[in-house]
DNA sequence: GCAGCGACGTTCGAATTCGAAGCAGTAGGC
DNA sequence: GCCTACTGCTTCGAATTCGAACGTCGCTGC
């Protein structure tokens, strides 16, 4: 390709972009707090619990942890060493795979999940939501998931030099 | 208040929030790392040049900065620091109000932002928008707009406690 | 089998982040 | 004019974050 057509975005994708990034920014605010004063968890450590609780095995890999909440694995194994310090999850080397390490929420994990997450609900409820109408909400969501699987679906931008490094 | 209605989002709710966040983690990440590469810059560096670059002023309080980026004082402090080092902005006492500091973009600041900017438009663009419909956009705009005036207009949670902190 | 390549998780060091405490400067009541 | 409360910013210490380098394990071709 030449080069790239005149990149601009118009001022309405301006104020898509920058209003999406504000309204995260605030809301993660705010739920942190909130759960920092319920339960003493960071947000990252409550979306771990979260994706562990959600888990039908109550288990999860390490990478996927991270590849779940995005985040970097050295920060992944920092938090779950917290987290299992706090007797929150248990790590155990995987069955079939000997590098693998499962990560499993423990009961007590659970219970305090499902303390904080009443308070959670309502921050978001009361946030998020409240300016919303349950076709708002549907449509907000149809909105998204098309612009996550994409961007999940993408090649992380550094993957482009390293397919082809071997020319 | 008795006691708050049972506080539960139905799957559409849990779905759009998760989403949400979801892509703004991907998104940032992602333009995070273009960031780095073609300028040097953080998001929050760029953030804050981008609210500098289009002020009619070129520049902004410390306070009204952080507020605007959702960012800690003293973490808005370092980061002005940081680009003050650089070159990239410029720091002085308010001539109206001596307390409050002024930031203002330099030259530099500016010149760099015009460097950085195609290239960041383009990863927006190609991730968020992608998948969008201009009326999507519009759409997209439309939601998120109030609800960001609804975040803002909240008291911010600790306000209750500060005000009447004094018995 | 075994050499080489790739994936998984951890350790390490450096940079960033935040809240609490502190230091001015400002506003209002008297 | 002062005293008190409040705002604006910075300093300080502690916690978190990331990428790079590392050790280990699994998979492939031979």
């Amino acid at each position: 390709m030449p080069d790239a057509p005149p990149p601009s975005l118009d001022p309405v994708q301006l104020g898509a972009y920058f209003t999406l990034i504000e309204v995260t920014s605030l809301l993660r605010h705010a739920v942190e707090q909130q759960l920092r004063e319920a339960g003493n968890l960071s947000y990252v450590q409550f979306q771990l619990l979260a994706r562990l609780g959600d888990s039908p095995t109550g288990s999860h890999r390490m990478t996927d942890l991270a590849d779940g909440v995005v985040y970097s694995r050295s920060g992944l194994t920092y938090q779950a060493g917290l987290l299992e310090k706090a007797g929150l999850v248990v790590r155990a080397p995987s069955p079939d795979d000997e590098r693998s390490v499962t990560v499993t929420i423990t009961d007590a994990g659970r219970a305090l999940l499902a303390e904080v997450l009443p308070g959670h609900i309502e921050v978001v409820s009361g946030l998020l939501f409240e300016p919303l109408s349950p076709a708002d909400v549907r449509a907000l969501a149809a909105l998204l998931a098309p612009v996550r699987d994409h961007i999940r679906a993408a090649p992380p931008r550094s993957a482009a030099s390293r397919r082809r490094q071997a020319q």
